[in-house]
DNA sequence: TTTATTTACGAAACCGTTTTCGCTAAACTT
DNA sequence: AAGTTTAGCGAAAACGGTTTCGTAAATAAA
C-alpha cells in the first residue's frame, strides 16, 4: 500500500534509477529533474522501505541497546541521553533487557551478528563472567561499546564513570564524619562496577589513620527480600555498622525500611551514602547523599563514540573510552 | 561476512529454497534433510538476514513503542512489561522518545507507514490534540495500540487505567480526613489522563456534604522551575490549600520542596496524595500516599492485544480495549 | 498395468532499493 | 571536422531471503 519508488518513476515516466538517485540529490540527475521528483515524493509522502535499503546498503541505520533492566533510574536517564544522539543522527534504537540473565545476553546477542544492527550498546548482566558472546558480534563486525558495566577484557570503547575514586570519597566523607565501623553493600562479585567501588572502599580503608576503623563487606543480590533480610540481620546485631555505603541504588530502601522498623534514626544512629541517580533522594527522610552518576551524559557518550565509529570505519575504538566523573553530593544522611 | 543460506545451499549440496523451507519446518522437506540443514545451520551458527525475510514477508518482528519520556517511573515499568511480552513473542522493541513534542511525535509516526515495524505501542505526547498523525498509519495498515495516555477520538484498543475513580477515592480520602481547601496539580490539559483525574477529582468535589469545602485546580507544565514557582505561590497564600492531589509523578518534588523551605509539615499542615509509581514512595518525609498504576501489567496488557492483533489479522481492536484498576495505598502523608 | 496422487526437491520470480554500467546527445577540444 | 568529455538518464544486477510453481520419482488407486 505504501508509495515506493516505482509509483513516483511511472507517475513521472522517469525510471526507478533516476528517481532513487534524485531523492539522494546525486549529481547525475539535473536540478530540475531532483526538483520534480522531490515535490512528487512529498507530494504523496513517500518514506523509503528500510528493509529494502537496509538489504542493498548492508546497513539499518539501527542500534541496540542491551541492558540489564530499566527499572533503574540510572539506565532510564542514560536512555534518554542515548536516544537523543540517535535521533539527532537518524538512528532507530532497538532496546533489549537481559534480566541480570547471562544466557539472555548471549541470545540477544547472538541475533546481531546477522546485521540486524549497525552498532551495539551495552551494559553486562550481573551473570557475565566471560565475554566470548561479545567479542564474537565484534568479530563479526559489529561495533560495541560498553557503559557503565564494562567487560574489562574486551578490547573496545568503554564509557564508565570513576566508581573507585568515588568510592574512596564515599568512604573519607564517612569517615570524616566519624563513623568506626563501615559496612559496604556489595551486589554481584563480578560486575565491573561492583569491583571498582569496592577497591575505591577499600583503598580509603587501607589508608586509615583511626586503626580503631572497621570495614565490612557485606554481599547483597538482586532479589529485594532476601537483601531486605540482608540488611535486617546486619542492623539487628549488638556491633552493628554506624556508616552504610550503597553500591547501588536498589540497596537503598531496605536500609530505609530497616532502620524505620528497628528505629534506628539517620544520620544519628547510621550514616548512609548510596550509588544512585534517584531524582527523589533530596526528599526522601532524611535527604540521601549520594554519588550521583553522570547517567544521561554517559548514555549520549556511548551513543557518541558509537556512532563515531560507524561514520569511520576501522577507527580504533579502544582509544575512545571515556571516564565521566560522578558527584558527591552531600545531604542529611551523612 | 555472516553465513547465508546460499553458504548452507552449497555446502550441503542442497538448493536455498529447500534450505529455506527446511529451517521452518515445512512439510516439503524430508525429515532426514531437515535434520541435516538444521544441524548443519546450527554448526555454522547461522541467522537469517532479518532486513531480507523482513523485504520479502513483509514484516518486520518488530514493534514501536513512542513515549513521552523514560524519566518517569510509570514507563519504565511499563517498558519492562512491554519487553517481557514482546521477546516472548520472538519480536524486537524500538523505542522512540516524544520529549512531550507534538511535531517529534508526528515525525516518528510518519516513519511508520513505510513498514519498519508490525505495530506500535503508544502513550500520546501533552502537546498531541489532534490524532490525523495516528490515523494515518492506521490506516497505512499498522495496527496501534495506546497504553495510559490516549486519544479518545481514535477508534483501537486502549489500554488505560481507572483514573476518574481512582481520583474521585483520592478526593474522598482527602475529605475524609478532613481537608477543607483542595488544590488538584493538573498538568498539559489536553492530556487523557489529566482529563480523566480531573472529572473524578470535580466528580467528588460536586458530591461533598460540607459546602465549606472548596476546590482548586491549579495548572502546572513540563517545566521542573516554573512548577516549583508555582507551587511555592499556591503554599505562601494566606489561604492555602491544606489537602494537594498531585495528578503526575513529577509534581510530588516540588510539594516536598516547597513544604521544606516554608517549614510546612505533611500531613498535620497540608495533606498529599500523588498519581505515582514511585518505588521510593514510601521511604518519603513522610512516607507518601499513593495512587498506584499497574505500570507494569498495562504495558504487557497493551503488548498482548498488540501481538493478538498482529495473529489475526481483522481483529477489531477498538473492542479491545481494557482497563486496569490503580491502587489506592495509604501512607503517613494524609 | 495404467493412471492418479503424493513426496521431495529445484528454478525462478519477487520484495523495494541501491548501484554499476551503458548509452545518447550535447558540449568541448584541438 | 573529427575526436573527446560531460551531462542526464535507464537497464539490469545485486542484496538475502521467501514463495510459487514445476517436475521427477515414488507410491497409491484403478
Amino acid at each position: 500500500m505504501a508509495v515506493k519508488i516505482k509509483d513516483l518513476a511511472s507517475d513521472l515516466n522517469l525510471s526507478v534509477a533516476t528517481i532513487s538517485k534524485a531523492l539522494k540529490d546525486s549529481h547525475e540527475i539535473s536540478p530540475e529533474t531532483k526538483r520534480r521528483v522531490l515535490e512528487h515524493a512529498r507530494k504523496l509522502n513517500y518514506t523509503p522501505n528500510p528493509y529494502a535499503s537496509g538489504l542493498r546498503k548492508r546497513s539499518s541505520k539501527t542500534i541496540a541497546v542491551v541492558l540489564p533492566e530499566v527499572a533503574d533510574s540510572f539506565f532510564s536517564q542514560a536512555i534518554n541521553g542515548i536516544e537523543d544522539v540517535a535521533r539527532e543522527m537518524g538512528y532507530h534504537v532497538l532496546i533489549y533487557l537481559t534480566h541480570e540473565n547471562y544466557s539472555k545476553e548471549c541470545e540477544i546477542l547472538n541475533e546481531f551478528k546477522s546485521g540486524r544492527v549497525d552498532g551495539i550498546l551495552i551494559s553486562v548482566s550481573g551473570e557475565t563472567i566471560q565475554s566470548n558472546h561479545i567479542k564474537d558480534v565484534i568479530n563479526a563486525g559489529v561495533p560495541v561499546v560498553f557503559f557503565d558495566r564494562v567487560c574489562e577484557d574486551v578490547d573496545t570503547a568503554k564509557i564508565t564513570t570513576n566508581d573507585a575514586e568515588s568510592s574512596y570519597g564515599a568512604t573519607m566523607h564517612l569517615i570524616a564524619k566519624g563513623c568506626i565501623r563501615i559496612a559496604f553493600l556489595s551486589v554481584s562479585e563480578n560486575l565491573s562496577i561492583n569491583n571498582r567501588r569496592m577497591e575505591g572502599f577499600n583503598k580509603a580503608m587501607a589508608e586509615r589513620d583511626n586503626k580503631k576503623i572497621t570495614a565490612e563487606i557485606v554481599q547483597c543480590g538482586n532479589d529485594g527480600n532476601k537483601n531486605l533480610a540482608i540488611v535486617s540481620k546486619l542492623l539487628k546485631r549488638k556491633k552493628r555498622p554506624d556508616g552504610i555505603i550503597a553500591s547501588v541504588e536498589k540497596l537503598i530502601t531496605p536500609v530505609y525500611q530497616v532502620c524505620n522498623i528497628e528505629k534506628l534514626t539517620i544520620p544519628s544512629d547510621i550514616k548512609l551514602i548510596s550509588f544512585t541517580n534517584l531524582q527523589t533522594a533530596f526528599i526522601l527522610n532524611p535527604a540521601l547523599t549520594t554519588i550521583t552518576q553522570p547517567a544521561f551524559e554517559m548514555g549520549k557518550m556511548a551513543a557518541t563514540v558509537l556512532f563515531k565509529a560507524l561514520k569511520k570505519k576501522n577507527i580504533s575504538l579502544k582509544k575512545e573510552s571515556v571516564i565521566l566523573p560522578s558527584a558527591l553530593v552531600m545531604r542529611n544522611s551523612t
